[in-house]
Order: structure tokens, then C-alpha cells, then sequence
DNA sequence: GTGTATATCTCGGGG
DNA sequence: CCCCGAGGTATACAC
């Protein structure tokens, strides 16, 4: 990694054009050849950038990156007040725990959740225009489909709602109720979802993982 | 900005968790305060972060940065290779072209895009459950909602789909046809659309803007 | 503050 | 390779 402290201005033209006025900055050229300029703030998003693979070409005071696609990215230096390179070699990289897909997994081998008597039919079910996360059966024989979300909003009751209306004309699984299950549901999801008869259910995660490993625990 | 490169490991408490081992790394203190902890490689955004406002506490070879929601990202240096800080100032800005604003701004310069004889009625007509990008008058006199969008995606039809319902309400629009104007429409995308009687536009931003250039030619 | 829409989104998975 | 969905999305803006 290459860090470049410097006054300089940016001009970016491809997938539109952006261009910052002389200051001084941050250029990161990163090992995997990707270039991203920062200010001294605004979160972690850098104020231009051009992602790899791409081409650095060093002239005079000046800096030309260029990617496949035609883009370029040109910094054009006035001085430049530091220059320092590292080698930070591989990352043995980020281990996340507590998104949807966990959700999803502890949902699947908890589908009493959403109603005595309620089993998983399979996850990732597919209806044509994408899977639905869980099909679940109730004890009546009619099914459950259940959009997972760890954020509950508008968009996922949409998804669902797709989905219900694709496994509706399924004679085999009709009638096909929906049921939206997230952390937390936005009280504009919650309407939306039960003017279109779609039940809400909010999942406490942590209580779910308990389960799990009281489960584990017995074994 | 501080930045510092050296051997560590970093584990985040908050929305999830997230751990990473010990290995070279950047970290980068904006004057925001704001914390990115950054690999040699992935595109811009880094492995680990906390957004501004929050708290660093320093202490040996170890960094506690706090935000005000609770969340924790803790930082172990074992070995320091570069710590450096520099005073940036105040940071000129991004100037763009080419945003969906523009091409909204084109659209409604250039209402005959959607059919002869169309018109503009006003731009971010206002529906209730937000404004919609167009809404136009055809030369039949009925009206055409259109939702602007660079890139076409499933939402963006679920966004017109929304409005149309609560303009078609509206007595004195009724009806109110849909046109869906992006530069490029995802197959998907088009399939709801049109499942819907929702008209897809392909728009050339080039040429648009060369229309437009061509039009100030004459004055 | 919540809600809504945008983004050169980034990133990862599946066909 | 493109398409699609998730994100600790972040960010701006309106109500």
C-alpha cells in the first residue's frame, strides 16, 4: 500500500463526471492496484476513486489511472507532503456474525416461530423470480412463506408480495400465506404488510441463538 | 487525517459483530473523527469502521473507539510501522455530472421523449407517499407519471407502481399511464413493468445533452 | 427525528 | 460474464 499526503486536484470521467478543485488529500493506491482519494472527513468513502484492475500511469506531477471499461481518474499534484509505501501482504479477512443469512439459519430451525405446529418445507424456495427465504407448512396443511429481513422495511414486503403472488398459482401449495419476520419492522412496512394480509412477526436474534445453543448444550 | 500502518487485530460490537486476526492493516483518523481500518486490497471500503461522531480512547497498543449509540471498535496493535498526521483543511468538494438529477432535468426539457405531443406538467409532483420524478400530459389529454432513474431496477418500478396507484385516485389525473425513463432498463425490471402496462424508456444521456447543447446554439 | 430515495454504491453468490 | 440481492450500506433531503 502506497500512501500519498499532497495538495492536489482530481478530475474523475466515466460513469459520470466529477472533478475536486485543488487541496490537499489523501491518495491510496492500494496493493490490489485500486486508487481512492480522501478528505479529512466523510465517513470511510473516499471523495473519487477507481476501483481495480487498472492502470497507474506516473508522469510529472501527475497521475493517470485508467480501467478496462475506458474510465479514468487523473490527480494532478502541486506538491506533495508525504510518500510512503508499505507491504502489508495477504488479509486473513473479516468473520461476521448476526446477518440476515444467520437470521435465516436460526428462523429454519425454529419455524414454530411463526405458529404451532409449523415445519420447513426448505429454504431458498424457488418461485421463478427469485427464492423466497423459507416455505413452511402449517398444521392445517396450507403453506408459509416467510421473507426474512434483518431490517424490516417496504422493499421486503414488495419482495414477498411477488413471491406470494408467483406461489398462489401453484395448485399444489395454494393457499400460500406471507409472513415478514425481521429484528425490526418500520411501522410503514407493518401497514403496508397488513393491508396485504401479510403477517409481522419480530424476531428477537439473540433469544433464537439461546434456543440454539440450549439445543447444543443437551448433545 | 492520522494514519497509522501496523500489526493488529480489530473486533466491532454493534448492529453485529465483526472480528478480524492479527495483520498488517492502515488505520485512518479523519479530523471528523471517524475511524477506518483499511487491507491492501477491496475496492474502498474498509475492513472495519466507525463513522463520526464518536470517541477514541488511546491506551497501550490498544485504541477504544465509542459512538453514542453504544458501539464498540476495539483496536490491538502488536507493532507500529508509520504514524503520521497531517493537517488536511477544509475540503473544496465533489463537483458531479451526470446524476439522476440531470437526467431528470434533460427528461423534462425534452417531454416529447415519451410520445408526440406530450407535455410537462410539473417535475416532482407530489402524491402523498413522495413525489414523482415527471408528471406529463399526452396529447389525448390523460396523463403519464414517469419515474426517473439511471440505472432501472426492480424498485425503481415498485416506486411508479406506488404513485400510480395513488394518482390514479386523483379524478382530475385520471387516468394516469406510467413510463419507466432510465439510461439502461435490467431485464427483470422491464418484465414487472411491462406485466404492469408500465411503458419502458431507454434514454441516450449523450444525446439528450447534445440536443439540449444544440438548442443553446440557436440563442 | 423518521421516512424516502440515491449511489461511480460495494460485495458476494448463482446461472 | 451478467443478474440479483444484501449491506454495520452511507448520504442527502423532505416532513
Amino acid at each position: 500500500m502506497r500512501l500519498v499526503v499532497g495538495r492536489c486536484s482530481v478530475d474523475y470521467a466515466g460513469r459520470l463526471s466529477a472533478s475536486l478543485a485543488e487541496a490537499v488529500r489523501l491518495v491510496m493506491v492500494k496493493a490490489d492496484g485500486c486508487v481512492a482519494v480522501h478528505a479529512d472527513g466523510g465517513a470511510y468513502k473516499p471523495l473519487n476513486w477507481m476501483n481495480a484492475p487498472n492502470t497507474l500511469r506516473e508522469e510529472e506531477g501527475r497521475w493517470v489511472v485508467t480501467n478496462p471499461a475506458g474510465e479514468t481518474l487523473t490527480i494532478t499534484f502541486s506538491e506533495v507532503l508525504l510518500d510512503a509505501a508499505h507491504d502489508l501482504g495477504e488479509d486473513p479477512g473479516l468473520v461476521k456474525d448476526g446477518v440476515e443469512a444467520h437470521l435465516q439459519e436460526l428462523l429454519a430451525a425454529h419455524p414454530e416461530t411463526f405458529g404451532d405446529g409449523v415445519t420447513l418445507v426448505r429454504r431458498e424456495y424457488p418461485t421463478g423470480i427469485g427464492p423466497v427465504d423459507l416455505l413452511c407448512r402449517a398444521a392445517d396443511g396450507s403453506t408459509i412463506a416467510v421473507e426474512v429481513k434483518r431490517r424490516g422495511e417496504i422493499d421486503g414486503v414488495e419482495q414477498l408480495t411477488r413471491y406470494l403472488e408467483r406461489l398462489n398459482r401453484d395448485p399444489l401449495l395454494r393457499p400460500v400465506r406471507g409472513v415478514f419476520a425481521a429484528q425490526r419492522i418500520k411501522p410503514q412496512a407493518r401497514t403496508v404488510a397488513e393491508d396485504r394480509g401479510i403477517g409481522c412477526v419480530e424476531v428477537d436474534y439473540d433469544r433464537l441463538r439461546g434456543l440454539e445453543s440450549d439445543e447444543l448444550r443437551l448433545f
